[in-house]
RNA sequence: GGAGAGGUGGCCGAGUCGGCUUAAGGCAACGGUUUGCUAAACCGUCGUAGGGCGAAAACUCUACCGGGGGUUCGAAUCCCCCCCUCUCCGCCA
């Protein structure tokens, strides 16, 4: 959430940030409902402040046992005046919060402005593509003909593209995990925690997930809960509502969860094996940093993520987001896409995103100077680190060997009862 | 699911037969005095949000005691609904 304020001092550069992420947030209709609620503040301020004054001297009559009917009636009347204001008031601050609700984070300076991903800036890539003395196979082959992935059995439990693992598919999945969680917890210096995987709408709105994207998101309605999309979620909110003592800063945090995420619209896409799916695990780095050197602090987050391909030895390459394709609460973001040699693809691992003050606003998360300083807001960010599916994709595509199993990278292979090959 | 207790400013914590509390006091923090230095002591400042007037500071007004309604001239305090935490019981991994 944008500060009303800056808004209303910076009514072209919001609009114009809205062309740039093709939002069509009613920024005139916040001028004007902003204008009209100061309006009806000024007036009740008044006239509250005259109720107070007419109450503090009923009161000392009171105590002189003066007759006070005449004052009784004034305050009735001004308190009655007051009741009806307050309704014009309250229903154009509930307009205007659900407004502001809608309003998309502004594009950093150097965000490359265009319409969608073709306008996507290369910053690096790293490796580069295996190369094979056989025609590579891609993972839905090798998943089916090594049994470590069986898609069929998976939709029968919960439908399409609900995938199932099995076997060393499994393993590898869990091994790549806990490679992860190593990594960050040990060399990154992240805390690990594991979260709810149902979160309220509190928490949706605060990490900004809704009002926008509702209809992507799993509801449990018996209970209001949704499944999350990403442990983003949980864990930026473990903070919501809270002032972090300055001395704190920066808090980072690994988790690993499954994310749902309902896919509405989007089939026809990314139709084939874990690409799209609608559930799937992730390791997620979020932290919490100052405002003052949070640009640096998401420049090591990438970072971070970005240890996870090398060390495993997979060919990627880091896309800056153009304004079109930045998420609605991103300020900045990059996106980690790792080649997958089999189906000849980039795939994205990870986003890795800086949102400054626009969760934290949302979800109230504040620090506290040392000093006198006042409280401000933390800056927020997170990355993918990473997610599954399509690492395992990547990983199964680079690694199949000529006689068609998994080569294990000596690296992994502690996580995986030191094999050599899986499948 | 049942019974009970509780939710107050960054933290702790008073305050319920409604009105000199438009939230006491303490801690922490900040400024100062004293001191060879540190500590201690003492003095002062110090909640959040919004509005008005300012370039800004200052000043001033209003709201806020888990959330939402209600009663009243006036609600932290009384009434109703909801949420959360803790304890005990029940049920169950």
């Amino acid at each position: 959430m944008l500060d009303l304020k800056f808004i209303r001092n910076n009514v072209e550069l919001v609009k114009k940030a809205c062309r740039n992420k093709n939002d069509k947030a009613d920024i005139d209709r916040i001028i004007a409902l902003d204008q009209y609620r100061r309006e009806i503040i000024q007036e009740l301020d008044h006239l509250r402040g005259q109720g107070n004054k007419l109450s503090a001297m009923i009161s000392e009559m009171i105590r002189k046992e003066e007759d006070i009917s005449d004052l009784k009636a004034e305050a009735k009347n001004i308190s009655e005046r007051a009741k009806v204001l307050n309704e014009d008031l309250k229903s154009y601050q509930t307009e205007l919060d659900q407004l502001l609700l809608t309003v998309p984070n502004i594009p950093h300076p150097e965000v490359p402005v265009g319409r969608d991903e073709s306008a996507n800036r290369e910053i690096r890539s790293w490796g580069a593509p295996p190369e094979f003395d056989f025609e590579p196979r891609d993972h839905l082959w090798l998943g089916e003909v090594l049994g470590m992935l069986d898609l069929g059995r998976g939709a029968k439990i919960a439908g399409s593209f609900f995938p199932l693992y099995t076997n060393d598919g499994a393993q590898l999945k869990r091994a790549l995990v806990n490679f992860m969680i190593e990594i960050h917890t040990t060399e990154h210096g992240y805390r690990e925690v594991s979260p709810p995987f149902l979160s309220n709408r509190d928490c949706m709105v605060g990490t900004g997930q809704l009002p926008k994207l509702a209809n992507d998101m799993y509801l449990i309605p018996t209970e209001d809960l949704f499944l999350i999309p990403t442990g983003e979620v949980p864990v930026t909110n473990l903070y919501r509502e809270e002032v972090i003592p300055e001395e704190q800063l920066p808090l980072k945090f690994v988790t690993c969860t499954p994310c749902f995420r309902r896919e509405a619209g989007a089939y026809g896409k990314d139709t084939r094996g874990l690409m799209r799916v609608h559930q799937f695990d992730k390791v997620e780095l979020v932290k919490f940093v100052h405002p003052e050197n949070s640009y640096q602090e998401h420049e090591e987050l990438l970072h971070d993520a970005e240890v996870i391909l090398q060390k495993l030895g997979l060919h990627y390459r880091v896309q800056l987001l153009a304004t079109g394709d930045l998420s609605f609460a991103g300020a900045k973001c990059y996106d980690l896409e790792v080649w997958a040699p089999g189906i000849r693809k980039y795939l994205e691992v990870s986003s890795c995103t800086i949102f400054e003050d626009f969760q934290a606003r949302r979800a109230n998360i504040k620090f506290k100077p040392r000093g006198s300083g006042k409280l401000d807001y933390v800056h927020t960010m997170n990355a993918s680190g990473l997610a599954l599916p399509r690492l395992i994709i990547a990983f199964m595509e680079t690694y199949q060997s000529a006689v068609g199993k998994i080569w294990v990278p000596p690296i992994l292979r502690s996580f995986l009862n030191g094999k050599e090959f899986l499948g």
